[in-house]
DNA sequence: CGAACTTGCGCC
DNA sequence: AAAGGGCGCAAGTTCG
């Protein structure tokens, strides 16, 4: 809604016309009714069906009058919903990854929502609260001055489509109240703790785009990337030879055994001590058998140990039980959890979707008919730095798409290796080897980008929080800490943990803002491929980089719209005259392997 | 015997 | 003098 839409204090603009953006849910107490905007709460009850199912209340945002609907099952649920969203409509739900995939497996779409859940969190997070729950009874007890509930269920269950593993169980709310009701009274609550927040109209902007990403999120769980079982199976028996009943695949298998050989003695190269001692015995001290460490060691059972190490660990992790655990039905659907990363970056549950090796992208081809779309947003933590320091020249450097390419013209006599390390040595605190130095020529050449990260390092040094653009919090450190960075005679053990805990905030700032932007993006997308090629699927995001699946006759259109929509987002997050520019180049494929 | 921890490596 | 951020997963080991 216009009235409380993303006008942004601190550029004094107002934003029109972002839709799903706009805080609608009635952030904006009494604008709303003027738009046409209405919150419409959907709970699930307590109560069940006869028949076990869940049943679902629907009832109007913040009271605004007694039209309550209620035993409502899923497909009744998913009728009225498609029924009354009228584009102006903000569902406010408990927590979207409850809800969500039952309504998707009815065909509802929801064009607008908000997430009490995440929103708790968010709120939650901003006062250094990080640990107390944020599930709807924490939240209505806080709301209510009440005290906490005791063992309230704060954890909604990611859906596995396995409802059966989540019995029914109290709510943990007070007898009386029911889940909309409660949603309501947090919602008022959430509402007015958003404008009392430090930069209330960023907050909002976050609040609207995890809530929309949330329902990416469920979408692209019940979509699944498409995953071609058969070449993953081909790839496996390739690289790890054929399968055995019981035991090492032939490959891998072979590969142990001319290890032992190499060492003359039986040794087990999944044991990392057995292979220390291994190396002892042939004279050879090494500190641990990891990868990098026996790259430098000159004996002949580096060769097959190392060559060992990488195919076990895809025959561990990404080898036939996972293709039978994880891929059903041509679609790999992993469980992605919105801002389960305290830095706001997803992680998953199951299936280590944001771990896909490189080898299995060939794995990843479009249906007959269909395209991929790949995406990824290129260097977007240094963009994000110079957008956040508001570093001139590194914004100038950022015109380029190959930016670390342009810093190596500017300030590192073209060695584009050495001005990433410099980059990177400033995002994570790196100062190992020769970083140290680079990041100081780099300091000399963006005094303001180097600044922004040391001033977040010196804070969290002291155990203060910082915090991302758009308001994500960092946690406080542990009592713990204090106690030794508090101790005058701890010394190197305080120095230490004080460093560390720098490291750490020092990268939160970029990583939790890069965080926003991506936030941002992914409402503004799920719009734009609403509004452009309805049938398109996000069926893949990890942190930068993204994959729509589409008709083939969709894919022009669908990737027309991907760096409008990073434009966007870049003004959104950062403001209108923030001058940084976030590349998000699309390539249209048919196989994910074949993208840049 | 399973839970909790450690090690090592994959992705960004 | 040296010092790299975030995650998930599986195998091995140790603990209770």
């Amino acid at each position: 809604m216009a009235r409380h839409g993303l006008r942004n204090e601190e550029h004094n603009v107002e934003s029109e016309g972002h839709g799903v953006l706009e805080a609608g849910h009635g952030v904006g107490v009494g604008g709303a009714e003027q738009n046409g905007d209405v919150d419409i709460v959907v709970a699930e009850q307590e109560e069940q069906s006869r028949d076990g199912e869940p049943l679902y209340e629907l009832r109007p945002g913040n009271a605004a009058a007694p039209d309550v609907a209620r035993d409502l099952t899923a497909a009744d649920l998913a009728a009225r919903i498609s029924q009354l969203d009228t584009g102006h409509t903000t569902w406010v739900l408990p927590s979207v990854d409850r809800i969500c995939p039952v309504l998707l497996r009815h065909g509802a779409r929801l064009r607008r929502c908000h997430d009490l859940a995440l929103t708790e969190r968010l709120l939650r997070n901003s006062q250094g609260r990080h640990d107390e729950p944020h599930g709807l009874a924490a939240a209505y007890a806080r709301a209510r001055g009440l005290p906490p509930p005791p063992d309230a269920d704060e954890h909604d269950p990611v859906d596995t489509g396995q409802a059966a593993l989540f019995a029914p169980r109290g709510t943990g709310l007070p007898d009386g109240v029911t889940p909309a009701e409660a949603t309501d009274v947090v919602l008022a609550e959430q509402q007015r703790a958003l404008q009392r927040a430090p930069a209330p109209e960023r907050l909002r902007l976050l609040v609207a785009s995890e809530s929309q990403s949330a329902l990416v999120a469920a979408e692209m769980s019940h979509h699944g990337l498409p995953w071609r079982a058969d070449v993953h199976d081909a790839v496996l028996t390739e690289l790890l030879g054929r399968r055995a009943a019981n035991g090492r695949p032939s490959t891998l298998a072979d590969l142990a055994e001319r290890v032992s050989e190499a060492f003359g003695t039986p040794v087990n190269p999944d044991h990392p001590p057995s292979v220390v001692r291994a190396f002892r015995r042939a004279g050879i001290d090494v500190p641990s058998s990891r990868a990098h460490v026996l790259r430098d060691v000159d004996h002949p059972a580096v060769g097959p140990l190392l060559e060992y190490k990488e195919l076990a660990r895809l025959h561990a992790a990404h080898g036939w039980s996972w293709l039978r655990e994880w891929v059903h039905d041509g679609r790999f659907r992993a469980a992605y959890v919105v801002g389960g990363v305290v830095s706001g970056r997803w992680a998953t549950r199951g299936g280590g979707a944001l771990q896909i090796p490189k080898v299995l992208r060939t794995c990843v081809r479009a249906d007959p008919g269909w395209r991929l779309v790949v995406a990824d947003a290129a260097q977007l933590e240094p963009r994000v730095l110079a957008a956040l320091s508001g570093d001139r020249r590194l914004a100038d450097v950022s015109a380029s798409s190959d930016l670390y390419a342009s810093l190596a013209t500017d300030a590192f006599g073209g060695e584009r290796a050495r001005a990433k390390i410099a980059m990177l040595s400033a995002l994570y605190g790196g100062t190992a080897g020769e970083a140290g130095q680079l990041l100081a020529r780099l300091r000399t050449r963006f005094p303001d980008a180097v600044r922004y990260v040391e001033h977040a390092a010196a804070a969290g040094e002291r155990g203060e929080l910082v915090r991302s653009r758009l308001g994500r919090t960092s946690p406080p450190p542990s009592e713990q800490w204090r106690a030794l960075t508090g101790n005058a005679d701890a010394g190197v053990a305080a120095h230490r943990a004080s460093r560390d805990w720098g490291r750490f905030t020092r990268n939160f700032v970029v990583q939790a803002s890069a965080a926003d932007f991506t936030s941002v993006l992914l409402a503004l997308l799920r719009r734009a491929l609403a509004d452009r090629a309805p049938d398109a699927e996000l069926v893949f995001f990890q942190h930068d980089e993204l994959i729509v699946h589409c008709r083939g006759e969709d894919a022009e259109a669908v990737a027309s719209v991907f760096q409008t929509c990073a434009d966007e987002a870049g003004t959104l997050t950062f403001g209108p005259r923030c001058p940084v520019r976030f590349p998000l180049e699309a390539t249209l494929v048919d196989c994910y392997a074949d993208a840049k």
